[in-house]
DNA sequence: GTGTTAGATGAAGGAAGCTTCAGGTTTGGA
DNA sequence: TCCAAACCTGAAGCTTCCTTCATCTAACAC
């Protein structure tokens, strides 16, 4: 990636005409197309702007650079799976903890294997356009939802519900992205899917206040392991 | 990175005097350097030859380009944190699987976070080089470590060790990934080390062949998630 | 109908950096 | 001491591609 950084050219210019809106959706579609395409080693600023039916200067009109065009994208793919997450977050708010768990890692791993390609793709690119920013807020939001989802629950944590939240969330993102990435994501999915589901709710049920009580009348030897958390 | 792949030109020259062993190691270690300094984006052949104090022309007669030295330096890292891993997988042999479990993800979280500047850094090449094939090709060999320890388990596994081991890697790859590039890494650390060991632990004892008789005990509205498995 | 603004064009300027190669230096054995 | 092989050097060639800007066209208001 050539040529430093422009200091002060972030939003250039923002469609006011109905056809403008209409370029801006084009060209974010092609780069989504020309990565998919070519890999992001090949894409170039000319070759998305064919591939939308325009040219580079238009491009260039709503994005200051490549990487702001490349970061557009990541945000949008990112949104989308985000909005998914908190659409089962609301809606299994007062369940119990393993249908929450159910819920949460079945719609995110839908949501995830709807778009594979597409995800696969822009993990390569979040790298060079600074790509962990954009992750940890959209990380945040989901964060979240989850959050409140669990503080809704039935049985009640015996830990910090944001704790339990983001190591939820690292299991469900590292493990998808190793499923995608492995090439045989189709064929695993449903397997993974299950797995998953039996340790997010191994989990949540080590976490919860019924847990808690359960393990005190149990041997000790296992409460090292709990109690290591105090 | 501009020009295209060359076609045979992989191995070029091995070392076969001291000195130029000596250079080979400079110049891996220098390319750390210089992506620990200044980022992959300023990262060029010359500036690495010229911090490991040869000239250009030497590093291009041990590796054909650079991407060939990126995924050496790639390669290198990963290997190191195997090494790791199959230590402890090969120690634990025999105890029981909370004990496994503790060792395993409190040694791995060790020794990303010995080389966490490191790692954050290979993060963002790996993506440039293939790195995915890097990757598959580690964690095939911690893989089979982790199932072969997972066999030797006291308790006995009523799952395939293979898929459980699998499912573990994808949860402490993903939740140290996560650590590291959030950047409080030393600061969260111990926290995650427990909640994961927490997770681990749960997980393995869902998994493991007393879970199953216990589950069959209880009432069966949990029965779902366990029995999902079938 | 006409002026004004929004939107679109694409050839060309330049920067950047990978890689080569023709030739020098060092090493180690005979 | 001398030679051949191993090693090293670094200026310059070459490619690629990002980004600009002078110019043109379409849309809308009055």
């Amino acid at each position: 990636m050539p040529h430093r950084i422009r200091a002060p050219l972030e939003p250039r210019k923002t469609p006011v005409q109905a056809r403008s809106a209409a370029t801006v959706t084009a060209i974010l579609e092609a780069t989504v197309q020309v990565l998919l395409d070519v890999g992001k080693e090949r894409l170039t600023t000319t070759r998305v702007a064919g591939r939308a039916g325009v040219s580079v200067g238009t491009l260039y009109q709503y994005f200051p650079n490549k990487r702001a065009l490349l970061q557009a994208v990541v945000r949008q793919h990112l949104d989308r799976i985000t909005d998914a997450v908190e659409a089962v977050c609301r809606e299994q708010r007062g369940k119990s903890l393993s249908e929450m768990a159910t819920a949460l890692i079945t719609r995110f791993l839908e949501a995830k294997m709807r778009s594979a390609k597409t995800s696969v793709a822009l993990y390569t690119v979040s790298d060079d356009v600074d790509g962990a920013k954009i992750w940890q807020q959209t990380e945040g939001r989901a964060n979240n939802a989850i959050t409140e989802m669990l503080k809704s629950a039935r049985e009640g944590l015996a830990t910090d519900p944001r704790a339990v939240a983001s190591m939820l969330q690292g299991v469900m993102v590292g493990v998808s992205r190793r499923l995608l990435e492995s090439g045989a994501a189709e064929k695993q999915f449903e397997a993974v899917r299950q797995e998953l589901v039996v340790l997010a709710c191994a989990y949540l049920e080590a976490s919860s206040l019924r847990a808690v009580s359960v393990a005190a009348r149990r041997s000790p030897d296992h409460g090292v392991h709990i109690g290591a958390r105090d």
